[in-house]
DNA sequence: CTGTTAGCGCGTTCAC
DNA sequence: GTGAACGCGCTAACAG
């Protein structure tokens, strides 16, 4: 056995007493059928040696590498990692490993990452990134590699993207709050900033409002971190505006939202149900041993994560459709915080 | 621009006016002084250019890749993404890349996993795996890199190891418990196969309580997924043992144990701290959120994922000492489940 | 059908 | 100090 530990193309076709470009062909070109007696002494050789081509030399010689670059804004969050987790899976099942970067928040390294990823020949790239700053764009574009995104659309970027149907989930979210008499919303959500999923679920609340009007009326509030005592003022107003016999319920963006909300709760000493509805997007582990248990909307993110893999794979494969637009049902999770209270 | 979208070396060597070799030295050898003439030459040609060295081919070449393989058993575990998460950051402060790989908890998988990373020529591994079946460590040792392992160590392989220190964490915890007025004492752990982070709790645990008899009693269930009857019975058992004023207690493994605890709670209907008093392995999130709050040890994660990346890169640049083993404390997270009830 | 040759982009001898 | 030549492991273009 060779010092580097491992068998090389060249060990093969010298055991086989064939030469390289034939134990190659008969790696690749399957379809081309050689002698069969040739065939035979190549697999032999193959498999005594336990040979099994370098992808690094192929990413060199051949251009593709079989790699996915994938890099996400903050690994922090559990929706990331969901949909790391979906991608990963369908990525390896279809033979290909994932290269992963993480940004932790810091858009401006999108360009090194990529960059750092390019640098590995991935053959594409799964981008769950904040997307300001477009120039985006052009740096995937220069490396002529395709993308797909997720959660987070990048304006001007016309590329796959995979995503919840955020329109559709608040739709029933709200019709769901609406129908068990609650009068009084309160959509909470991060910063919007330039994220896509939150304008989008924002706008989405806005329109769900209207649609009811005059019957129920609604208010959004950005809750920064770390500013909790903003978040405990909004949550009070809420409820004065409700103490007309008009129900209140709270709206949260995200799994983050949630736990801050929650938390709010805790130092107001008030109920979920009892004293406030609820509903909150993402459904972490955790939401129904909370109170009477926490309403939410579960996102299929493994599915999403799966999907954003096999879009670009099936683009990898040579598809040369138009830019799809993946938009995934959420499933809306009834407990305890959005009942009627007897 | 070429085609491909890259500059490669000849090019920057053509815009230079020099040969590829003296390039390659201004990148490398930097300490051996090339004329001065030439050296501003090539770095102006280098910085025109953007260019930049292509990994692949100096893996190829020069052996190294300037890779870290990382290999999880289950990234749906929250403590495998925390530090997933500490090690990936440590890697892109060094300028490492990782690429991942997922067992999805199928532990015949690993050897596949390692010869998947090592055909990309990896520098190192960190492994976060089951560890069964040990044949792991004639993997590894075949293609000759070195490797970490963070939590769970492999029986016989002689490498680095990163982990909580398990047993002063567990004197921690039932210390406290004991000194809280609780003498019955239940830890909950998911089957212990064969990962050594739960037997060494629970083995921590039995020292623990040998300790402080015969004031203190303890015992030991082991909770499978799906057989929440088992665990209900097991606490109705415990508290029947402390009715006779003894107070009663349960400890948990880790996150994984504690949902399942806080749900049989939650069906039998008792609240933590007044009922049964209550310390968790892990801390996440939503512990404080779980009636009183849950007390927990919180795990460095982030730590112990950047240790064992700095272990990994400190092999990877030359260093050659006998296997270390890094202990790191965890933090007592007192809350309201092991208070002294009024 | 198969072997020979020429690169992919880079590091590293070896001469000059 | 610097350039030419070779090899890393593999694929693709030509021959035969």
């Amino acid at each position: 056995m060779k010092p580097t530990g491992r068998a090389t193309i060249a060990d093969v076709a010298e055991a086989a007493g064939v030469s390289k470009a034939t134990v190659s062909r008969f790696l690749n070109h399957r379809e081309r059928l050689l002698s069969p007696d040739i065939a035979t002494r190549v697999e032999a050789a193959i498999a005594k040696l336990a040979y099994s081509p370098s992808p690094m030399a192929q990413a060199l010689s051949h251009g593709r590498s079989r790699l996915i670059g994938l890099i996400v804004a903050d690994i922090t969050n559990p929706y990331s990692v969901a949909v790391l987790r979906g991608a990963e899976k369908a990525c390896q099942d279809a033979g290909y490993l994932v290269m992963l970067f993480n940004l932790g928040n810091e858009s401006e390294r999108e360009r090194e990452a990529i960059n750092a990823l390019a640098g590995y020949q991935v053959d594409g790239f799964i981008l769950n990134t904040l997307g300001r700053g477009s120039n985006v764009v052009d740096a995937v574009t220069l490396h002529g590699k395709p993308a797909v995104l997720v959660d987070r659309r990048h304006t001007g970027m016309h590329t796959d993207f995979v995503s919840l149907d955020n329109h559709a989930a608040m739709r029933d979210t709200c019709g769901h709050l609406v129908e068990g008499g609650y009068r009084e919303l309160l959509y909470v959500t991060e910063p919007q900033k330039g994220v896509s999923s939150r304008r989008e679920r924002t706008a989405a609340f806005g329109a769900c409002v209207a649609a009811h009007e005059p019957r129920v009326a609604g208010e959004v509030f950005e809750s920064v971190e770390g500013e909790s005592d903003a978040l405990d003022e909004a949550l009070r107003a809420l409820r004065q505006r409700a103490k007309r016999g008009r129900r209140a319920a709270v709206v949260a963006g995200n799994a983050v939202v949630t736990l801050r909300v929650a938390q709010a709760m805790a130092r107001l000493d008030w109920q979920f149900g009892a004293d406030l509805g609820f509903v909150g997007f993402d459904d972490p582990e955790w939401a129904s041993l909370i109170g009477p248990g926490l309403s939410t909307v579960a996102q299929p993110t493994d599915e999403i994560g799966r999907a954003a893999a096999t879009c670009l794979i099936e683009r990898l494969r040579g598809l040369d459709a138009a830019p799809r637009q993946l938009l995934l049902p959420g499933e809306l999770m009834v407990r305890g915080s959005s009942q009627a209270q007897p």
